[in-house]
DNA sequence: GTCTATACCCTGATAGAC
DNA sequence: GTCTATCAGGGTATAGAC
């Protein structure tokens, strides 16, 4: 289902062009984001030059744009082998051991609201889906109203921007914030005392 | 106290050059952030040449930590006068009319997560001073321990992640989420069910 | 499919006239 | 204090050889 986008995909599988490419991009638009970023800088990671790279991509927003899809297309894979749970401790766990995704998304998603970028709309509707779906799951295991008094939708907004907060202040300090913990803690308190399977693991 | 900082500090008064260059570049960070924005760009909004502003600043990097460095003193003399309060709720409630200064906020903090940018020691040092006097703030206001269970400190992170990542969200998309209602029913949670003065407005 | 060559514009910054 | 002139470099993208 996500395996198909254009005709046939010219080197889709692992050692493929087109792939490389997009490794790099992604990893020069961690360390500089969009803006920060040259097609040469990103081509020469991919081994190859600014022009070949413009074969494989017509254009750097292009490039970009693919990027953010295989993103969605990846994790579209991963969700379908959990049972399209959306389990955001274990996000969060996963994230610690990934700073460069965490940093290209962190990055992007804050430059993206600057006037006329290319990846506005792809966030904005990001954004509305991936609280549309924390919402939903929410409201799957805990009812219309959590225990706490507060309603999925909200909930679900603050655990979301809570966890990209969290990341940017991991990314600039990585030592002052405990991730993992902090949005288990926050989960917490949001679905009520003592609710919603075990607890806290350690006592402090 | 945060009046003076330079020896003479040209033109300070409404209508100074160097004030005018700032509220300009102010604009055209939010607009395009710090790479994509170009010294003609702020130079021209105010009113002069890039050659001209750079008498003023002799580089774009010191013209940045220029206007963060203004952000500090003018954010210090609003906290002096509401005699060194920390409240959120009301920080919120003031962002929302300030659309444009959410914005550079948001995006030069994320931004200078990057290899090498100009702002990256200021926002660590930001983040790790503004969870210091929230945490000190809760500490002061609700003791050690929150009915919740939940620290000080944790309860600084969160409060201050959400509302960035909060901010992100509603930049992209401004009917999608509401800041002020959203702040408070975190800080209500997370101080514990009903308490720190009146609770809820609204029955929903 | 990948390269060289190159067009064309924008960038930050310097020198120096006024 | 502000401008014109200018430099050296880098940016995206196109044309066309191989």
């Amino acid at each position: 289902m996500a395996a198909e986008r254009g005709r046939r995909r010219p080197g889709y599988a692992p050692g493929g062009r087109r792939d490389a490419i997009l490794d790099a991009a992604l990893d020069e638009f961690a360390a500089g984001g969009y803006n920060g970023t040259s097609l040469a800088k990103v081509a020469e990671r991919a081994g190859l030059t600014q022009q070949g790279l413009l074969h494989y991509f017509p254009s750097k927003q292009a490039l970009l744009v693919a990027l953010l899809n295989r993103r969605d297309e990846v994790d579209a894979d991963a969700a379908a082998e959990e049972d399209g749970r959306v389990d955001l401790a274990e996000v969060v766990r996963r994230n610690v051991e990934r700073p460069g995704i965490v940093q290209v998304y962190t990055v992007l998603s804050a430059e993206s609201v600057t006037e006329g970028h290319p990846a506005q709309e792809y966030f904005r509707d990001r954004f509305e889906r991936l609280r549309g779906e924390v919402e939903g799951r929410i409201r799957k295991e805990h009812g219309d109203r959590l225990p706490s008094g507060v309603g999925p939708d909200e909930a679900a907004a603050l655990l979301i921007a809570a966890m990209d907060g969290l990341q940017t202040q991991w990314l600039h300090d990585p030592g002052a914030v405990d991730m993992p913990r902090l949005v288990r803690t926050l989960m917490d308190v949001l679905t009520g005392p003592a609710r919603g399977g075990k607890a806290r693991d350690a006592e402090d």
